[in-house]
DNA sequence: GATGAATGAGAGTTCATTCAT
DNA sequence: TATGAATGAACTCTCATTCAT
């Protein structure tokens, strides 16, 4: 029940927006009553930050296995944007939600969040200077700038990619990766 | 008056969110009653369109200039990006707003703001398509999937970047250029 | 001006009700502002009040000169009915208004055209004793209650008659007529 | 609840009128709160449908006995004249609702109590013409009119009759009955 | 585990009215 | 004569939350 809930709401935030989705539209898609869900939860907010959790830690788990690999860091960069990008499909509505509804957690839950955020940005960051050094990437690079526009490119794709059309999932990641790696010039 | 209301209510949005900002919010901000929102706005949704439309027709318009220069493709790409970029300096609240309360405008003005939206969108890919013909990019780009990562990239942007930062509009503007134009490797 | 306004006013308030109608209502439909309003009326529960004034006394004038007549009861009775039907036709909508609307006068107001009101009645109750005492009536009748049924006839009629229908006027008020003289039996 | 919210507004619409009674009137009569009536109701419209429906409905059934009666149709017309003026002691400020708040129901609602009230009126319609024909009833009669007579004496009692008054409604119905067979001559 | 009745604060909106110009 | 800006109170309705059962 738990995760039904969990994954309902999902749905509903995605469409509607954490605010203009109302406990009772949740519960009614379940055919349960309100009640329910304040037994699984304690509020609200609770069930974004239980949504926001399992996303960046399903995320930063995957990238860990990433990083570890025994590949060029120009590999793992690619890996890393079609992990981001096949996501879409995967996960399309965790994710909006994880981008869009933030702002909705309370302090210490947005702290939290933003710091494992952070984490997986300076993890890529951290793949980004490791290629310069390893003379993979031009050397006058700036690792942080780029990781905010490799993460621009992926992340704005929730806006638009819809993965059951023209574009399959793997052929805009390598679209993305040669972009990222060769330019258009 | 009418001004008034709208800057305020851009700050608000921006900060809070178009559902989480009351017209209260709005209204005690600027030392006014509810009544004398009402009668410059019909409802809380024509302000967020007013919003939109201003914001939209704005870029168009300096789009059109840049798309009407006798530069070359690579010149008017460049003067695009730094446009996208500085504009978040200038307009910073108001992109915000742009680029995440669409949702709640009604069916017939997503539509036209979507429109508008869509043509600047074109306009790019446009320019992109152009420079293949003209040898400027590499012949086998495929314009619509780069315009949405150009887009990507640039706005983005306005999810990090603070213009009155370390990093400068311009200086942002010319290391992504470069990113698109060279890619990393 | 003036009479626009509340030819206007009797119009809107016969269609959605005293309550539901606005001031905006009224000023719109005549192309003015609030400020005009104001000007001709002190509120809008004065503008009622003239409403029903003009209407009862413009009645009550007419009565008056059926009662000098020199007729029979029976003749004058007859003739009242007719005035009050065929009033549908040309006052309509006053009438409408004056006997859906006295609730929103206040006190003063509504006393005065109450006064009003039961004079009308009290003066159709005499024309039925006078009726019965010149044997032109039954004597058992009880003239109060006789007023009542007649006034329910007649007002009535507001409800469901249209004058411009299939029956008109005039012979609405025949057939009203011989079934008070006569019965149905 | 539901029924005490239900009964407490028909005391409150007929001395306010529908659009002149808040939720908060009501629920404050009551000592509970507006988020109650909201429990219990979807919209103040949709209590209004219920008292509406509650009542012809009610009326109808009885309507139903009477006609089934096998009594002559001048018997029947006795006992539904009886019927209506004995009702407003029962129901009285349902009645008075009923009769002047009709046009707060939306569209649909409207069309529903409207074809109702109609098969109230054709009932009665038909009686009379049933009579016409047993030979009860005079030849030259036009039914629908006589019809919309005996409501308009009947259904206008509600503006002025008391029933703990000085005629009592048996007596009142009486004089009704004799004044529609025999009339007034 | 789950329900259903109830709360109370606050939302967007309407509106009669005022008043300086 | 008439306007237009502004008010403030009231309105219908929504919603996250609580709690006895």
């Amino acid at each position: 029940m738990k995760n039904d809930i969990k994954q309902k709401s999902i749905l509903l935030f995605e469409k509607k927006g954490f605010s203009d989705t109302s406990i009772q539209d949740i519960v009614e898609t379940l055919g349960v009553t309100k009640g329910t869900f304040y037994y699984y939860f304690t509020s609200k907010e609770q069930l974004l930050m239980d949504i926001h959790v399992s996303y960046i830690d399903d995320l930063l788990e995957r990238q860990e296995t990433v990083r570890l690999n025994q590949l060029s860091n120009r590999k793992k960069l690619e890996e890393l944007i079609a992990l981001l990008i096949i996501d879409i499909a995967n996960h399309g509505p965790s994710g909006k939600v994880f981008f869009r509804e933030m702002r909705h957690l309370c302090e210490d839950n947005a702290r939290e969040v933003k710091r494992k955020r952070e984490k997986f940005r300076k993890n890529l960051e951290a793949i980004i200077s490791e290629g310069i050094a390893q003379n993979e990437f031009k050397k006058e690079l700036e690792p942080g700038i780029i990781a905010f526009a490799i993460l621009g490119v992926t992340n704005w794709s929730y806006q638009w990619f819809n993965p059951s059309g023209e574009i399959s999932a793997d052929r805009l990641a390598r679209v993305y990766s040669d972009l990222i790696f060769n330019g258009i010039v």
